[in-house]
DNA sequence: GAATTAACTGAACATATGTTCAGATCAAAG
DNA sequence: CTTTGATCTGAACATATGTTCAGTTAATTC
């Protein structure tokens, strides 16, 4: 049983997946090979499949990952009773988790079509559990008659919609600071779901 | 000069841009082989190449077609003076041209990492060129102290996310008519800038 | 130092790719 | 009917693809 210590297997594996989010994000997956992905590592086309059974497995993985993650740290956030005060925790963490990991999110979005129909319903799923979590705030706040919302399940699109596009403009080194992006855009979720 | 009326070429040239912009749509620009495009049209591969110099310049046209049709339909509708009529405007045409067209909205945002930078600087500077005129709207509601948006820009950008979102969602056969649904975001994109 | 075995190489496999082009086809013009 | 030229075929070109696998390398254990 050799090789269990300081084993290449544990510093390859993350760089094959990080290689991978990286090109994926850049040129889509269709269009990066898995010899480009393998070069990135250092290593041999062959090498990868001791990691991944083949290139679809690969991009799932990340898709998978990237939901997971997702949930986890939505999961880990107070929850609070207020529906407003839900909705704004809901709001920044939304723009903060997505500015976080730019090529994730842009791949997850990108590459949907790229899995296999069953590999599809999961992440589906997983994105539909999230987005029921806003749509729930919103109930609560039409409920307790703090929320003017016809339709919960349509705004919660819509707002998710809005703060994702965070992501296709914002730069770190831009005139306005995450913080002060934030600010503007639940200023724009309040009004816009406001009684 | 034979073969100028009644000719195949009025005809398949149409059918070229039209099954490419269909498999694009559907698979995505790198997946999709000159083979594939020839078949659903019904001719060989090479003929592809009466029509287009090659791959790259077929996506060019067909996102480069998409922001002129785009740009000349925004041109030809009526433009209120009023801030809260032209924003109105803007928000039903916008559902409305992209709910028509949803393979070259698809295509138009999905492949743009798969134009040549200077093919990319033309569909962005076009696309700056829509997203100004938001822009531009909200700007004289501030203006005229009929809206309350600290950043003009962002909040251009954010209604635009959010109403190109109901591509992602919307089906003809759903439960809401496509009316209905612009009625909803109005209400939504009017409060969030309201004064 | 010998044995073990995970990690990797390098070549091979069958198939697919974008593009070119000499030649066949055939509708229209003279 | 003959000529013309746009339209398309079918084969070829060089190169790239995902994946497999026998064999090499080298870190660890005994």
């Amino acid at each position: 049983m050799a090789r269990t210590q300081g084993s290449h297997s544990d510093i390859t594996g993350p760089r094959v997946r990080e290689a991978a989010l990286r090109l994926f994000a850049q040129n889509g997956y269709a269009a990066v090979s898995m010899r480009q992905i393998a070069g990135e590592v250092g290593v041999q086309a062959g090498a990868l499949y001791n990691y991944t059974p083949d290139k679809q497995s690969l991009l799932f993985d990340l898709l998978r990952g990237h939901m997971d993650d997702l949930l986890q740290a939505r999961a880990a956030c107070a929850q609070p009773d207020d529906p407003l005060a839900a909705l704004e925790q809901f709001t920044r963490f939304h723009i903060r988790f997505h500015h976080d990991r730019p090529e994730a999110v842009f791949v997850s979005y990108m590459e949907l079509r790229n899995l296999t129909p069953e590999n599809f319903e999961i992440i589906e799923g997983l994105r539909r559990c999230y987005e029921d979590q806003l749509e729930d705030i919103l109930r609560r706040g039409v409920t307790e008659g703090r929320f003017d919302v016809a339709e919960p399940k349509i705004a919660a699109m819509a707002v998710i919609a809005m703060l994702t596009g965070v992501n296709t403009w914002f730069r770190d080194e831009g005139r306005l600071s995450l913080p002060e992006v934030e600010e503007i855009y639940w200023g724009m979720v309040r009004k816009a779901v406001a009684a």
